[in-house]
DNA sequence: CGGGGAATTGATTGAAATCAAGATAGGTGG
DNA sequence: CCACCTATCTTGATTTCAATCAATTCCCCG
C-alpha cells in the first residue's frame, strides 16, 4: 500500500523557496519588540500581516491548562500573520528582539498572488511539522528542528567550521515546538553530543559535525 | 506567562464557517473516484483545487519507511489541494467511494478572495491539529477527532439518537491522523465505551452519550 | 458457509514523562 | 572585577503510557 521509493519522502520546504524582494513593506518602518513581548493574542482582530526585518518569532497555541504548542519559529524574511477569519486563533509573541514591518494587503493582484504563495508555504510548513511530530521519536524530532535551523540559516551540509546553528529560543520553547519536555530535549542534544554528531559550544549555539547522521535520524 | 483563562483555549474551527454556495465548480461536472484511489500524489505538478462533492479524502505525506500521517480528512463542501509551489507535496485519495468537482483558479478577484479564506481554513485546521497531535494523550487525541468528526456531520452536542457519528475511515486511518498505533485507538475506544461515553454501534458508528466529558478528554 | 481483512484484546517492552537534584551561566550590584 | 543570585539547562531515578509482539474474534463478501 505504501511506496517507500525516495520520491515519495517528506521533503521539508526551504524558506529561501520565498523571494518577497517585491513586498510593499520591504521598505516600510519597522516597529521593534522586546524579546517576550506580545505581537498579537487569540481573539485579537486580524487582517494585518508581519514581515520580520530582524529577530525571531514564536507563533503558538495555549491549553486552557497552560500546555502550548508552538506552531512555528518566523525569522528574517518570513511573513505571518494569516488567518482565516476575522479573529486571531493563535498567539505570536517576540523570542528576541525583533522588528517588524506590516503589510496591509491590498487588492493588488500581483501582490495578493505573492500573498498567497507565502500563505501556502506556512501551509506546507505546518504539513511537514506535523509529520515531524506525529511520527518521529524524540531524536527524530530535534533532528528535524536543527536541520530546519540549518536551513533558514543557510549553513545546512556546509562544512566544519561554518557548520555552526544558533539557537534564538529557549529549550522550553523548542520543547513545545515538536511535543516534547524539556529534559527530553536536552537529553536528545547530549546523546547526539556523545555520539559525535553534534558538538555543543554554548547552550544556545552548536556545530553538526554530521549531517547524515542526522538526517538519517528523521527517517 | 501561560493566561489560563477560557478566552485562550484551542476551538477548532468550524467547516461550516466556509461558505463556498458561490464557488463556480459548484454546478461542474463531478468526477467520481472509486475507494482507494489515488486522486494526486506528491511529486505531481500542482495547480488544480478540487472540491468534495460526494464521500471522504484523505491527505497524507508519507516516510520513506512507510510511516504516513493524515493531515486531514475532506468531507462533502470542503476545498483542498493548495500547494505553495509547482509541485504536490502531499498525496491525496479517495477513502471511500468519492465525487469531485475540479476548480481551476481564475484570476477573478472574489473568487481569490473566497479560495484565500478556503486555503487560510486548511492553515487554521492544521494548526489545530498540530496542538492535538502534540500535546495531547491518547485518549484526548481520540477524543478531539470524534469531536470534529460530529462538527462535520453536524450532530455535535445533540442529545442521545441524533449523537450518531458516522467513521468513514479505517482505524488504520484514523490511527495514521493522530500519530497514534490502531491498538491503541481501539484500546481507548473500548475504554471510553466502558466509561459509558460512547456506545459502539459498530465498527464503524457510533453514539456519543457524554459530549461534556468527550470535551475533558481534550483539555 | 467459509475465507480473509479489519478490529479487538492480551502480555510485554520500551521510550518519554515525571519527579527531583544539581550544574552552568548570565546579569546585577557591591 | 568579583561574587552572588536566579534563570536555564543538564543529569539522574522512577513511573507511566503507548508501542510492540502475538493471538483471537468479528464481520463483510464471495
Amino acid at each position: 500500500m505504501f511506496d517507500a521509493s525516495p520520491l515519495t519522502q517528506a521533503r521539508p520546504l526551504s524558506p529561501r523557496d520565498g523571494d518577497v524582494a517585491h513586498l510593499p513593506a520591504l521598505n516600510g518602518p519597522v516597529a521593534t519588540f522586546s524579546a517576550g513581548s506580545e505581537i498579537y493574542a487569540q481573539g485579537d482582530r486580524a487582517g494585518t500581516l508581519y514581515q520580520v526585518a530582524f529577530g525571531v518569532v514564536r507563533v503558538y497555541r495555549l491549553l486552557a491548562d497552560g500546555r502550548r504548542q508552538i506552531c512555528a519559529f518566523h525569522m528574517v524574511g518570513d511573513v505571518f500573520g494569516f488567518e482565516a477569519g476575522i479573529a486571531r486563533h493563535v498567539f505570536a509573541d517576540a523570542v528576541t528582539t525583533t522588528g517588524l514591518r506590516t503589510i496591509r494587503p491590498s487588492s493588488d493582484a500581483d501582490l495578493s498572488r505573492e500573498l498567497y504563495r507565502l500563505a501556502m508555504q506556512s501551509l506546507g510548513h505546518a504539513h511537514d511539522h506535523l509529520l515531524t511530530v506525529g511520527r518521529n521519536d524524540a531524536a527524530g524530532r530535534v533532528a528535524a528542528f536543527l536541520l530546519e535551523m540549518a536551513d533558514r540559516q543557510g549553513t545546512h551540509g556546509e562544512q566544519t567550521g561554518r557548520a555552526q546553528i544558533n539557537l534564538p529560543m529557549s529549550r522550553t520553547d523548542i520543547a513545545d515546538y515538536l511535543g516534547l519536555t524539556i529534559e527530553t530535549v536536552s537529553r536528545v542534544l547530549t546523546r547526539l553530543k556523545e555520539a559525535r554528531i553534534l558538538r555543543l559550544t554554548s547552550s544556545r549555539e552548536l556545530q553538526v559535525l554530521r549531517w547524515d547522521a542526522l538526517e538519517d535520524l528523521t527517517a
